[in-house]
DNA sequence: TTAAAAAACAGGATTTTTCCCCTTTTAGAA
DNA sequence: TTCTAAAAGGGGAAAAATCCTGTTTTTTAA
């Protein structure tokens, strides 16, 4: 193969055109696609006459996100590499982006050189992380770690009840809206008091806001 | 003069030269500067032999923002024009933006041909509004003005209750930490769900958390 | 089928919150 | 100085929240 065929998938149009030009610039690369969603890529993948070998993809897109895309391809096409290339930098997004199968994780910030090192280093050694990515891997292990773990320990009757609590409705309503008995409702609160550690409904909403439960 | 010179103020340095390359294909325009953020900016100002006529400035930057170097701009150097160019959309972070001084607001999806289209304007008529940007400002118009006008007839002290409010505290032990009789507390307390349409303590919190309050 | 676990429910007491309507004190303007 | 508005404080009661200690029902797994 006398170039590498690369995809951009980015609702970034004018981002992403400019970034097709600069990896134009290097005949060893070619974007053979560019596409504003993960919806239009897939379509176009289908019609395509010649895959990509890399495609470097966009988180947030309406229609079809980053991740959604990215576990579609790795299931399909496992052989074609995705490399996020985003500004977010998200904990939680990360992760679910890796999850999904991306093999790199870049940040839009990133120096150019960096970038054409990290579609080499996806292609021969089938994947690429930054510094920046284990540290923040590394962040949640040790900061996020309780509170996810608090979270994941909760059933989803106790979660739903935590959205409920995130409301001006009183217990009584709240038993209405989840057809239960205020007393039930209770105990509901006393279980969640304990797991979340807190003292209070405004404790709980505290919680719930900080963690996005509501 | 044969060409415009452009500068790009940006910490995402992959995006940024890329988008140099790309003003660069046409020989109309020119990229002068490009800086990675306000404070690089400002100071490779001071030593540019060729001043911009147009800056293309993000937003989010470390070491000096966007809205503060629009805003140093504007002020001694009113003849260049600003063109924020960011992925914020956020009302607030807009009319900043616009308040320091920026003559365009163009969110990095936009199509090329615009793009080209807003430098035309700004240069020619002085400014460039899309209507993304003029439908934001109407929609803050019309939803953001009952909160803000809400906010600003809070007095200090009740503004203060509520960050007590914000917590696992009870009124009694509020009353303390501001130094007041319960019974005060209680007037605040009343003052406020009345000013800020709510029914309860959860309500407050939630209102408080949405608009930045706590 | 049966024992154990989880979910739903309940009585009752205390504390806190909420909502009235009212008085005193303080600060500033006339 | 005096009037007035704002800030601070208060009594009392109803509603809601919190915290116990339980029981009954349903689900689950052995």
């Amino acid at each position: 193969m006398e170039y590498i065929p690369i995809a951009i998938v980015d609702d970034h149009t004018l981002m992403s055109k400019a970034l097709e030009n600069m990896i134009m610039e290097d005949a060893k690369y070619k974007v053979v696609m560019n596409n504003a969603n993960g919806e239009d890529f897939i379509q176009a993948l289908s019609n395509a006459n010649e895959l990509p070998q890399v495609v470097l993809m966009d988180i947030n897109m309406p229609y079809k996100n980053g991740i959604e895309t990215t576990q579609w391809l790795s299931e399909r096409f496992p052989e074609i590499k995705v490399i996020a290339l985003t500004m977010e930098d998200d904990e939680q997004v990360i992760i679910k982006m890796l999850k999904a199968g991306a093999k790199g994780y870049l940040l839009k910030d990133m120096q150019p050189y960096l970038f054409f090192q990290a579609i080499e280093n996806v292609i021969n050694k089938g994947s690429f992380y930054t510094d920046f990515v284990t540290q923040k891997l590394l962040k949640i292990k040790i900061e996020d770690m309780k509170s996810s773990s608090i979270i994941s320990e909760l059933k989803e009757r106790e979660k739903e009840f935590i959205k409920w609590a995130c409301s001006e409705l009183t217990y009584k309503e709240i038993a209405d809206k989840m057809c239960l008995s205020p007393k039930t409702v209770d105990g509901y609160r006393d279980a969640v008091f304990i797991k979340l550690e807190v003292k209070s409904r405004v404790g709980l909403v505290l919680f719930a806001l900080k963690y996005g439960l509501e």
